[in-house]
DNA sequence: GCAATTTTGAGGTGCGTACCTCATTTTGCG
DNA sequence: CGCAAAATGAGGTACGCACCTCAAAATTGC
């Protein structure tokens, strides 16, 4: 059987009280004491029983979740990974809130993160772009002792506790050896000249940046003879990437690939349908949303780069919850990975889940 | 605040035994006493807290995993995977114990099998191959009540509970484009005549028959220019693999990608690296041991194609949990994702990870 | 050496559930 | 109707821990 607290005041020599004190650190024990207790606890291998801990104070997890109110198909996926995430949790003691702030205003954000705290709330995940008002933001949340992580894209220089999501630059080469080896290693084909076209909402933002360094990067050490034409900006809007892509493609021919870095597959995907090269061309994206996922099944994408949103939001609870209880993690749990999804090894689609909330009766 | 079985005793208007006994199944209460509190259950919404029952009881779930006596890298490194979830899982009442049985002796593993339940054991995990002996095993386990999941290979025909693992056909299909991909789709280069060797340790096993199979199905239907050879059986040994080998690469010159569906990765890329051949020829094989990992970093290996064997362990104990509670499964959670690795995508090694166990003292 | 202060002990209560006993009520049946 | 059997209620104990109170003991300062 596991030691208990009883267990730790015997060997000890002391009674439970004390042992009590020293471990939820409350004040009034004398230094000889207080190691008497930790020695006696190194020496059993006493663990507190967590379970226990916090049906005694009945405790219960209630975490935010910060998001931008932007409509994309990504962010609304995400959300949906999150709340049924928490639902199961919910058995666990635990309780999510999403909040969504205006995309475009800092402010309102950090106005929004600087209310948490008056709510009970004992962590917050964030996805968010950094600005030094978000810097500031966090940091007070983080004085007032409530952890925060970094969702989807980091938040390097704000102090964040912990960061979910994929290394972009990673996710850029990993994008950049597909394309080059789909199109036969750089090798011209008959005397066309091959290039790729790059695609991306906007340059500014700090995982568009990181991809394109790290497609580049791989490009130009391992695919010399390919051609990889500057990013076209879509800044979100589908009859942007619609032109420029057009515009593009009639007046680069050699075009045998695409990258696309951010949103907008759907309108991609129409667009070439449009001009009749669907399927004819290497096309690489990410995030397996709906629209993706019938797109890489019909063959008009070719390879998706993803992180798992499952996965990402139930580390996003084990992370909250480990941080707020100051417990170590499991890094190779919390470790999300650059996944390359191809027709081949598309998992099958989450479906309209079973419903059935438990086999009900407990009876045999 | 989430209702107790005492508000559902309110509700129903009954006593709290009553209560009880309807809960845990206990014998002697009406029909229509049962459906009262039923009802009363919905109504609330109550959901056992499963961690106080626990606590009540002072439950553990004591869990077998039954390995081969194998001594493959595949092996030892998923049982050390299993290790390492189980002693982080032992804060969650659980216990992990590992057998092993005589690889090619399925009486011996029925013996053990029928051993199990005397030493209160809660459940079973289970990698071995499927045979009349063992469905018997199994369907004895699952009469005594004991669940039965299947591990990284699966035994349809037993009326296991679950099976963990990856789907081999599909794995095999997925090796199937990338290797036909990244051959240049099958345009002959040049004169030559391209051909894909493909090695096995044994063409019996149900894994290595369906990923053969997957591979087929994609070479035969997307990459006609490209001709796979037969399969060269290996039988797990390093010596008849180099031998194989380095006959079949003499008298077939064409040979420009090599898919090994099973163990032996070591011995093959010690041979190509004697014969000159290291990073010459597209190689894509199965399951990211440290030496593949180190092959494919080298660049000797192209891509592997593997499950994620921290996952599988995770997993793992989570399904037995749930089915020793008789728990609905997070479906999603629960899905084991053929992943493929590229030097590119390669998560961190794991490393001698983070030792201490806590951050020791809880003191602010 | 005495009072003031600090440290410690003993004990209780509650968290939500399991499991047990014994008395009391209700039901079914002849 | 009366009686045995079945159903229900009332209440207690335990699980491992948090948190509280009050008294007793040990330590400190003067």
């Amino acid at each position: 059987m596991r030691p208990t607290v009883n267990d730790i005041a015997r060997e000890a020599g002391v009674s439970l009280a004390t042992v009590d004190r020293v471990l939820n650190a409350r004040p009034g024990v004398r230094e000889k004491t207080i190691r008497a207790v930790n020695d006696a606890i190194v020496k059993l291998g006493y663990v507190r029983d967590l379970n226990a801990a916090n049906l005694a104070r009945s405790r219960n997890y209630r975490m935010a979740v910060v998001l931008p109110d932007t409509e994309s198909q990504f962010v609304q996926t995400l959300a949906k990974a999150l709340t049924d995430a928490g639902s199961i949790a919910a058995t666990a003691r635990m309780e999510l809130r999403l909040l969504r702030f205006p995309a475009e205003d800092p402010h309102a954000l950090a106005a929004l993160l600087a209310s948490l705290p008056g709510h009970g709330f004992a962590g917050v995940a964030l996805m968010a772009p950094e600005t030094p008002v978000l810097r500031d933001a966090v940091r007070g949340l983080r004085a007032r002792g409530l952890p925060v992580v970094a969702l989807v894209s980091d938040l390097p220089n704000t102090g964040r506790d912990h960061f979910i999501g994929i290394d972009n630059r990673a996710a850029g080469r990993t994008a950049g050896v597909l394309m080059g080896r789909f199109l036969g290693g750089g090798q011209p084909r008959g005397s066309e000249r091959s290039e790729v076209l790059v695609l991306g909402q906007s340059l500014l933002a700090r995982d568009m940046i990181e991809r394109r360094r790290g497609f580049d990067e791989v490009m130009l050490r391992d695919f010399p003879g390919l051609e990889v034409l500057p990013s076209l900006e879509t800044h979100g809007s589908s009859s942007t990437l619609r032109q420029v892509v057009v515009e593009r493609l009639a007046s680069a021919p050699g075009v045998r690939g695409i990258y696309a870095m951010g949103d907008g597959n759907r309108a991609l995907t129409q667009v070439l349908d449009t001009m009749g090269l669907s399927g004819k061309l290497t096309v690489i994206c990410h995030e397996l949303t709906p629209h993706v996922r019938q797109a890489l099944e019909a063959g008009e994408v070719t390879a998706v780069i993803t992180q798992n949103l499952g996965h990402l939001a139930r580390s996003t609870l084990r992370v909250l919850r480990a941080k707020a209880d100051n417990l170590p993690l499991d890094a190779g749990q919390e470790q999300i990975r650059i996944e390359i999804l191809l027709r081949e090894n598309l998992p099958p689609a989450p479906d309209s889940a079973s419903d059935t909330p438990a086999e009900a009766d407990d009876a045999a």
